[in-house]
DNA sequence: TTGCAATTAGGACGCGCGTCCTATAATCTG
DNA sequence: CAGATTATAGGACGCGCGTCCTAATTGCAA
């Protein structure tokens, strides 16, 4: 098999693994388990753990970068961009409620163990951080873009935060519910005209 | 030493490590080492991993409780103690900062890690619940009341994580800022005369 | 088809982990 | 002071980890 598809494999299996059971207590060998592959074949193309985790990061920023920038280039609106982004954790609800947030549980893992890539998990926050500011500051938040952006960055990784420790149905609903209405609240009516 | 005043600083130096390092990066030898004993002494008071996981558990709600009930007990209204509850992100915030939540990273690991003490660590989300479902129950919001406390508490635990990830002084401050104000529109004036 | 490079397999290594054991030292009891 | 209990020390064990190496196999190019 080509290399690029064999790695392309193992980045997939990590990437899950590394979201459902971490990255600390997910081992070479159970990688290589899921991809079926053995162990020295998986040292062909990664040869060290941080190595796949590099690897993970840069996937999972180019998908979101794709799944963000695609609603733009839908041509949504910034105001149903940034529902559809609150609407993330309608769509995912499941993984939530079992595994919490991809993106803030590997920075607070990597964070306590003080890992080299926590800057690289500190940049998936900023992608997103960033887009969600450049949303509200086409809706004519220029001065408060970014305060806005940490705000609702913050509190969806507090609704993903609970939704984990208390797999209930109606509490990331009603989370998605409120932040939809706040977004109503900032929503600047001269320049979103419907 | 007496037996008793050993187990303490155990569960104290495990305690602040499991805090600053998480669970499964923390050895025995790691605690054993800050608390200046041998591995072999430190077998003497815990048999696993597990039983100073529990220990840790059992300080930490005993800690909380102790800090929730004495803010009843000094006879705060229950908005006061809403409000202090909020001012814990302030007080705590350089450790907030370098660490994130000590329940919510707690709760987030246990939970990858599938394991068993999970229930434990949702005990201490549990005590934060419930006490502040009941400052809200005072507060005369009878029936959303459990809803107002988990919004209260995905909304801390949403601003710990940011400030983990943007160790920055301002954003943890604003947080703050507007968790008070939005206290401000739910404290009933019928019931809170001040 | 032959030969070289790319890919795969699987075992070896050293280390740190959680756990367990036994011998010694300290403390308490009568 | 004698003896029993409590507390401590430190080494031994088996295991799984990340890493590394070498040999076999595959696939492509001349």
């Amino acid at each position: 098999m080509a290399a690029s598809a064999t790695r392309e494999k193992i980045v997939t299996a990590a990437d899950r693994l590394f979201y459902e059971r971490g990255f600390e207590y997910t081992s070479f060998a159970d990688v290589a388990a899921v991809v079926g592959i053995s162990r020295g074949n998986f040292y062909y193309h990664f040869r060290t753990k941080d190595e796949i985790l590099v690897a993970v990061i840069e996937r999972r920023i180019k998908d979101r970068h794709a799944m963000l920038e695609g609603w733009v280039a839908q041509g949504k609106s910034p105001r149903e961009c940034l529902a559809s982004f609150i609407s993330i954790l309608t769509v995912n609800a499941a993984k939530i409620r079992a595994y919490g947030c991809p993106v803030g549980t590997l920075f607070s893992e990597l964070s306590k163990l003080n890992h080299p890539q926590e800057a690289g998990a500190r940049a998936l926050f900023d992608l997103f951080r960033h887009w969600l500011r450049q949303r509200f500051e086409d809706m004519g938040h220029g001065a408060e873009a970014d305060a806005l952006a940490m705000q609702l960055l913050a509190r969806s990784q507090g609704a993903a935060s609970l939704a984990n420790a208390y797999p209930d149905d109606a509490f990331l609903a009603r989370e998605v519910d409120q932040m939809m209405a706040w977004l109503d609240t900032v929503a600047d009516p001269a320049t979103i005209p419907s």
